[in-house]
DNA sequence: GGCACGGCGATTGGATACAATCTCCAGACG
DNA sequence: CGTCTGGAGATTGTATCCAATCGCCGTGCC
């Protein structure tokens, strides 16, 4: 039995998908630029099999864009993408949210509640990776206390397809005090049963986050 | 130059991809049933190779779900799968036509009205796979009229979603003709400028699709 | 009878080798 | 001088082969 959390990729296109993911996130793999497959394929250690598979899934979730006996490239997003991709979010987050707040038991808010903490700690000690990593932990409590799986996994995607920018938001000290603030609000809203004050507040917290992106992406 | 429309794919894992939605919209691979590999790659005459890319993309698109060292699985929606599917369409198909009737064009309202003809016309020689065809292209140019390639996209892939259903729909003489009567409500709302109407009009639409299935699901 | 163990066949996962295609650039031609 | 042509090299696409894993079933033990 394993008691632990961990658990090894059973194969390796899982974990190279993984390694993409980070690559992506972290910058090392910048948008628009070409995925060199037999370059990527020996950093990995693998074939590039495994790596074809996996960048498949990533070309499924719009990460990558692929272009037959071109290749791949990381995905690019302007200004007309980024709204695209948070009017999405509005519309999907905010039905999850309102059907939520019904549904949420007491084990979820404690939950919620706790996440919230893991972000303001990790801000404190000003570590920007496990903040982001904290915050979408947050927000995925409450889409996921929907009970909506399809509708949780494609609120994942989008908010995956921004990743490679939301770094940006969280770099300014501003930003991450308003992300507290609006945190506990939304707790607030939603332990009162007030679905609707935390829809308004979400989606302030994301219009201030697209604000923020479409400075640096349009200045 | 190329004049025609046609293009043949130019690689085999689009061809093989363009295949297994064929087979799966035909029920000639049946929800929950595995995909074996080795058979169908003979089948197509291709090595595994593309085909297992093109089941990647289809994974992405939650078309078939995978289990590492098991296979590939066509995936089988349950009732409150369908539900959820038709939820997020309604979100993002309502925003899409509320932007669309303010931007479409004399050309855009020409292709509407003749795609609500064709359904029309496949519906009285009872071609039902033109009629889905057609019935598809009505839709999608309202949903493309908006400008938003991303929720198109979307919207793509939950409709894909429930191919393997929808053929239920379409195969009842009355839901046919509440089809005819609801395309031509569309198209007259629209023309008008009236989205809220067209909306509404387009949720009933969807609403009786869900209704339908869910009777051949559910009983 | 029930349950753990282990080997066998079937199927998937991955590595390697080769074929197909694209990009780029040099050189011929108009 | 611009355009077209035609390799050479690089990169991707696919086939084939082998390894790893799973599920099943018979066996032995308790």
């Amino acid at each position: 039995m394993n008691e632990t959390g961990f658990r090894r990729p059973p194969t390796a296109q899982e974990a190279v998908l993984a390694e993409l993911r980070r690559a992506i996130v972290s910058g090392q793999l910048k948008p628009g630029e070409q995925v060199l497959q037999d370059a990527l394929a020996e950093q990995f250690g693998v074939s590039r099999v495994p790596l074809r598979e996996a960048l498949k899934i990533l070309e499924g979730e719009g990460q990558v864009v692929y272009r037959p006996h071109r290749g791949y490239f990381v995905a690019e997003l302007d200004v007309a993408d980024l709204r695209e991709v948070y009017l999405m979010r509005d519309l999907l987050e905010s039905e999850a949210v309102r059907l939520a707040v019904s549904l949420l038991t007491a084990d979820d808010l404690r939950a919620l509640t706790a996440a919230a903490t893991d972000v303001d700690e990790a801000d404190a000690v000003g570590d920007l990776v496990a903040m982001a990593a904290a915050n979408r932990r947050f927000h995925f409590i409450l889409i996921e206390a929907a009970g909506m799986p399809r509708l949780a996994r494609l609120v994942r995607i989008l908010w995956d397809a921004t990743d490679a920018y939301r770094s940006l938001y969280y770099a300014e000290p501003d930003h991450r005090a308003s992300v507290h603030d609006e945190h506990h609000a939304v707790v607030a809203a939603v332990r009162s049963g007030d679905a609707d004050q935390a829809v308004v507040i979400l989606r302030q917290h994301r219009e201030h986050a697209v604000e923020a992106v479409t400075r640096v992406l349009g200045g």
